[in-house]
DNA sequence: AGTGGGGTCAAGAGGATGTA
DNA sequence: TACATCCTCTTGACCCCACT
């Protein structure tokens, strides 16, 4: 590139068009220019490049040897460029061959990438997908270091500045085994309370949840006996045991092993959101990906 | 406000062409 | 062949605009 960092690269364009014309006159039409200023132009490009490039012939200019073996080699690559800054073409899904790399948790991909899955291996079959779970400390990040397109996360704790979409609002319940002895129906505070709870803490060995600080401020606490880091995980330890949990609807909601009730306290949902850096916000494929998603999760 | 780059306009130079 | 005319390119003067 050091030849071309002494030249303006628009002086490109004028030789290109007087190559074609092989008239100043005429390339300086082409070009909405004066013709003096086209003339300019072809000095220096005569100085940057060595060579007169066109000399004075018959009802214009001839090209030099040197000018008649840039024209093909600069066609191209003008072409090139102009390829590479064109508008981006329309993303195919079909023909397309893409990686998108996603940061959710296993509710998330419960919850939002499963209900997509169906249709994105049908519209895209040779595109594919890696998730992968990136704690929301880093999730920034990734996404500016280029390892990260995507994540699906709650609104509160996401990086400011990143786009963001409102994929739904989401609801804890009280859920316990389809035939747990105690529970018949909603509990009361006081039992509610005397419960054996699992609870999910995904940075590992947290006991203590929003449902605690809720029941702090009326004074009470309830048995928080299992902490584990992973959503699917109490599915099974809640239909194998006695215990029970606040888990996100969606997640429990078609489980037949499961029983979900009311629970005696009001617990504050989370909005579920996509997250995306603005390095692919314009990118087609990614637009195409999020809009999938987002048209999934509402058809659910 | 000064400076530099890039533009236009106007004038001049030089080669090509037409005609006597 | 000589000369007039035309066409095209180059150059100088000046203007505008962005940048410092």
């Amino acid at each position: 590139m050091n030849n071309l960092s002494r030249l303006d690269l628009n002086l490109l364009l004028t030789l290109d068009a007087l190559l074609t014309e092989q008239n100043v006159t005429r390339a300086a039409a082409r070009l909405h220019l004066s013709q003096p200023s086209v003339s300019v132009q072809l000095a220096k490009l005569r100085e940057a490049l060595g060579d007169p490039l066109l000399l004075p012939g018959p009802r214009g200019m001839r090209p030099t040897a040197r000018a008649e073996a840039l024209r093909e080699p600069l066609r191209q690559a003008l072409q090139a460029l102009d390829n590479a800054i064109a508008s981006p073409l329309p993303f195919e899904p079909a023909q397309a061959h893409i990686t998108w790399r996603i940061a959710a948790s296993d509710y998330s991909e419960h919850s939002v990438l499963l209900p997509a899955l169906a249709e994105l291996r049908h519209a895209a079959p040779h595109c594919r997908l890696a998730l992968m779970e990136v704690p929301s400390t880093r999730l920034g990040a990734a996404m500016e270091h280029d390892k990260l397109d995507l994540a699906i996360f709650t609104r509160s704790g996401a990086p400011l500045d990143l786009r963001s979409r409102l994929l739904f609002k989401e609801n804890y319940r009280l859920v316990c085994r389809r035939d747990h002895p105690e529970l018949q129906q909603s509990p009361d505070l006081a039992q509610f309370c005397q419960l054996e709870h699992v609870i999910v803490s995904p940075d590992g060995g947290g006991f203590v949840g929003s449902t605690d600080e809720a029941l702090a401020a009326l004074g009470l606490t309830r048995k928080v006996v299992m902490s584990v880091p992973h959503f699917s995980f109490v599915s099974a330890v809640l239909s194998r045991t006695n215990m029970v949990a606040l888990l996100p609807e969606r997640l429990v909601r078609d489980d037949p092993a499961l029983k979900i009730l009311d629970a005696p306290i009001e617990i504050t949902g989370f909005d579920k959101v996509m997250l995306w850096p603005e390095r692919v916000h314009r990118d087609p494929a990614h637009q195409w990906l999020r809009e999938l998603i987002a048209r999934a999760v509402a058809a659910e």
